[in-house]
DNA sequence: CGCCTATTTGATCTGATTCAAACAATGTGG
DNA sequence: CCACATTGTTTGAATCAGATCAAATAGGCG
């Protein structure tokens, strides 16, 4: 975690995370607590996948949650960890990325409240990729062994997690075919009515808007294109009367029309209720 | 599954393997049996990712399988499909896919001997893409009944399977770092290192050398590249002396200058076993 | 041999990058 | 509350990696 500015200072590839750290100028400030808004925003999420029962409900409750509010642009956990806690969005935007040697990032999937970003760290012993914020964050850890309690007294809901890891590779799926065989337009089409959806099932939604917290730099680091090159395409998406993008808040003006452009078909998401279509 | 040629004759969205089904002039052969070779090849693949118990390997080879030959550029499942049985890769090589409404393909991942490509139908219902062969291809049919009884007895070889998908998920992502920002030498230089490890795994390689039985057309699909930048990509790799690759065989002639060619590093693949490099 | 598919080569075009700079928004300290 | 610094957005021009189109060559096989 990049707690400590110096941390991530001392490390050349993390150059653009250095600049990041430089403007902090105070702690993070840690709040233990059992997190009610943690274990809803779960709630929430999970009833997405598939219905809940009061009993399984209240098992999540019960989950041991530590929260802490987390600076825009840090880190949650970095590749080559080794967690014994998993990492749960409560309020912000997140998004797993990796950088390369050049200092260019992917981005391999953004996260809103409710996701678990690190179920992964559960499995497979090392981290593969670093997850980082996007805006400052509310986040809940929650330690593998409380985790692994609840999937023992309640396999259903490992079975929902199991769900959630195969939903999460589809969206990975989902976007090689952007970036492989996609124009840049219908790319950026297909990812709006991506985080559409999944924000209006968290609720995260007002109407047809939602806050989309990522620079045009950022957008383009998980599409796989150049900042310059992304604001053409939003251009180009806000001539066709589809979308209105402004100061960090998406409106989707014609769902159908952007719908359309993305070729987007919501199956993959494999929604238990019904999407936004 | 594509075993009348005119089942996919009539989809108008699979011109591409209508002409490949068009070819088909005998039926394949269905062979019912337990398949020593299916549970071998599982188990083989099973112990890349963690030890197993002398229990836990003859659970394994109990399990039900139904064991065909499937022709090249056959479909074993289909986006849609609900599928009762998982499909274990026992000769052969195939891959996950979709083709989009213009007809270009994206492939996802390729598959060789004890990979179960479908592990993702146990637990979501419905299918949101298509799994093809690429050669003449030796498959194990298992239910899923059957499965689930193994994980249950053996809840370890469960957490096999878990940590299989999650390194899964992990390949995705190294492909989308492929495509988004490496250039095409890269790229294609990173998935040979990377098919070499996974059949050198499997005990698929001989020396330097393993059956790439992809064409050219069919590695550009997977990389999202034109067939003739594959072309010329290739034989970049071949003047830089790396690589030999001709008639489906690849050979790497230089593993070292290959993998800084690729920056490939093989942690991604989580593996138990020392890796090839 | 003849057919079919895959590989290779050449020429041209284009979507997207890169470089450079202006402009707008937001925040900060005096 | 203004001056200034910082980050993000927008515009323009030049360039390039890779696509497309077209056609030749080479393997594989009945």
């Amino acid at each position: 975690m990049c707690d400590d500015p110096s941390s991530s200072a001392t490390d050349p590839r993390r150059w653009w995370l250095r600049d990041a750290c430089s403007r902090l100028t105070t702690r993070e400030s840690a709040v233990s607590s059992l997190s009610a808004a943690g274990s809803r925003r779960l709630i929430r999420k999970l009833e997405t996948i598939d219905d809940l029962s009061s009993d399984e409900r209240s098992a999540v409750e019960g989950l041991a949650m530590t929260e802490r509010r987390i600076r825009a642009d840090h880190d949650l956990v970095r590749e080559g960890d080794r967690p014994s806690q998993c990492c749960l969005i409560v309020e912000g935007f997140a998004c797993r990325y990796r950088i390369l040697d050049d200092g260019k990032r992917q981005i391999f999937s953004f996260h809103m409240p409710g996701d678990i970003v690190d179920i992964q760290g559960m499995h497979l012993p090392v981290l593969d990729h670093d997850v980082g914020t996007l805006v400052t964050c509310d986040v809940a850890f929650i330690p593998h062994q409380s985790l692994n309690h609840l999937i023992a007294e309640h396999p259903r809901i490992g079975r929902l997690f199991w769900r959630d890891t195969l939903i999460d590779a589809a969206v990975f799926r989902a976007w090689m075919v952007g970036m492989g065989r996609r124009p840049a337009k219908a790319q950026m089409a297909h990812l709006f009515c991506e985080l559409f959806v999944r924000f209006e099932l968290v609720g995260e939604t007002k109407a047809n808007t939602f806050q989309l917290s990522a620079t045009q730099g950022e957008l383009g680091d998980a599409l796989g294109l150049s900042t310059v090159h992304v604001n053409r395409v939003v251009q180009e998406l806000r001539a066709a009367g589809v979308i209105t993008l402004a100061r960090g808040t998406l409106t989707i003006d014609d769902w159908d029309g952007l719908a359309e452009i993305g070729r987007f078909d919501p199956n993959y998401l494999h929604l238990h209720r019904r999407g936004a279509a």
